[in-house]
DNA sequence: TTTTGAGTTGTTCGA
DNA sequence: GTCGAACAACTCAAA
């Protein structure tokens, strides 16, 4: 029996469904709860994530404190020369793993470090619902294909974590700390209100509409998917919680929690290609000749394109960090197959963006989306943003609420405003190339240029 | 070892 | 307006 611990926080900011923190609570006596604020990890997120982060630091904070009486003790800096210091002082120290190569590396040189130090490591999976590398095919090998995974996940038990610790005798120790400078560094309020408990107040709400999740799912003027996955992304809940809510008792119920086995799909790919974020799992579209254009790729971050549906996306992104998944896809799409702009552009700018931004799911779907990853979109699926826009957003209403200069279009005009007469449109209010950029490519044309990139190096010429 | 069936989310064209 | 085929073969997983 461990006497004093140290619990690691990272990607884990709760208290319920914790292992790493019931683990050492039942084998402590005192413990102490570190979050480490990472400024490589602070510098590559942008406003609406780093502040969600800072939040539900603090939330967790005030979680622990109302619980336990101890506080959450707060250290700037670098993980790896911090851990290991602080763990000369205790018996153990125990962490919630992570599946990027960053944490991995980083995790691997604290463990040496901790050890050094005298004291015992524990590790447990707190993040996903199935660990990365325990859902296998036949063979005992990592499935490069969805369906067959998640007939594998979907029959495999896993061990019911330990609900949450009741056992409060442990004392958790308080810290006179950094919590100011914490709360100094938050510049807004964060998207999402902070903390497990709103968390769980989310995924309590989510109950009352999971069952229309298969028919709500892809209309973004709708309130039909989650909003949980920034949550996932912290951890302030936890997956396996949600899928023992949310049950299979409805196709909409099984629906959803195929979505979280994606979830641990991507994770498991991450695990086998580590590169993810940076090459294409199928090589050979490395060698596409993007057009890559700057200036381009500058409207498309702006949310200026001159397609409705993507600019709303844009827009969504950057005004709330968050995006729609429908129309994720449909910029995505975008980006890569119209812009023909390297996949990687779009993943580095959502990784930036996203408050759920995660490596895996990330660089995963924009993969997907690229048609260079495993059991990704064959190449020649090239949405039409008006198509979709007609057919996602038929009323409108996600294009008036992120593109108010056009909301006074009428339902068919608005999904491509260059069609528009000119006096309908000046009537709404819309000069083209003025209130409103005239499209900067031809989807037409952009769509023959991309097959023809593809099949360039698919077919490679001799 | 070989064979067989299957594979998140689409679009376009022509009958 | 609706429907089916083509898009392009290929890789993977399991029998």
């Amino acid at each position: 029996m461990s006497s004093s611990s140290l619990v690691w926080f990272r990607r884990d900011l709760r208290l319920h469904d914790n292992p790493a923190w019931v683990a050492a609570t039942q084998r402590s006596q005192s413990l102490t709860a570190l979050y480490v604020l990472d400024d490589t990890l602070l510098a590559t997120a942008g406003k609406h994530r780093r502040n969600q982060l800072l939040a539900e630091l603090v939330a967790l904070d005030r979680h622990i404190e109302h619980v336990t009486g101890g506080r959450l003790h707060i250290r700037h800096g670098d993980s790896t020369a911090i851990v290991p210091k602080l763990a000369g002082s205790f018996d153990a120290v125990y962490w919630n793993s992570d599946v990027t190569p960053y944490a991995t590396r980083r995790d691997r040189f604290v463990l040496d470090g901790v050890r050094a130090a005298g004291a015992d490591v524990h590790t447990s999976w707190g993040t996903l619902h199935h660990p990365p590398g325990s859902v296998l095919t036949g063979k005992g090998t990592l499935s490069k294909v969805f369906t067959p995974f998640y007939k594998v996940w979907r029959r495999t038990g896993v061990a019911p974590w330990p609900a949450t610790t009741d056992d409060h005798s442990v004392s958790v120790t308080a810290d006179p700390g950094q919590h100011r400078e914490l709360v100094s560094l938050i510049t807004d309020e964060p998207p999402l209100p902070p903390g497990e408990e709103a968390a769980l107040d989310r995924l309590d709400c989510w109950l009352g509409r999971v069952d229309q999740y298969n028919d709500a799912r892809d209309f973004p003027a709708t309130d039909g998917t989650s909003m949980l996955s920034a949550d996932l992304r912290f951890g302030t809940v936890s997956p396996r919680r949600i899928s023992a809510l949310v049950g299979e008792a409805s196709d909409g119920r099984q629906g959803f929690v195929r979505q979280l086995s994606w979830r641990d799909w991507w994770a498991h790919t991450l695990l086998g290609f580590p590169d993810l974020a940076r090459r294409s799992v199928r090589p050979e579209y490395d060698g596409i000749a993007w057009n890559n254009d700057e200036s381009e790729f500058a409207s498309w971050c702006d949310g200026q394109t001159g397609y409705p549906i993507v600019d709303a996306g844009m827009r969504q992104l950057n005004e709330t960090g968050w995006m729609h998944n429908r129309v994720r896809m449909i910029v995505g799409s975008f980006l890569v197959k119209d812009l023909l702009i390297d996949w990687r552009w779009g993943e580095r700018y959502f990784r930036r963006m996203l408050i759920d931004a995660d490596i895996a799911q990330n660089a995963g779907n924009w993969q997907w989306v690229a048609g260079t990853g495993p059991d990704a979109a064959p190449y020649f699926r090239i949405f039409n943003p008006i198509s979709q826009s007609r057919k996602f957003d038929a009323g409108g209403g996600y294009l008036r609420r992120w593109v108010p200069e056009l909301a006074a279009l009428d339902d068919k005009t608005i999904h491509e405003p260059w069609i528009g007469a000119p006096l309908d449109l000046a009537s709404a209010g819309i000069v083209l190339g003025d209130t409103y950029p005239a499209p900067i490519v031809d989807h037409a044309k952009a769509r023959d240029r991309t097959l023809a990139a593809y099949k360039a190096v698919k077919n490679p010429k001799p």
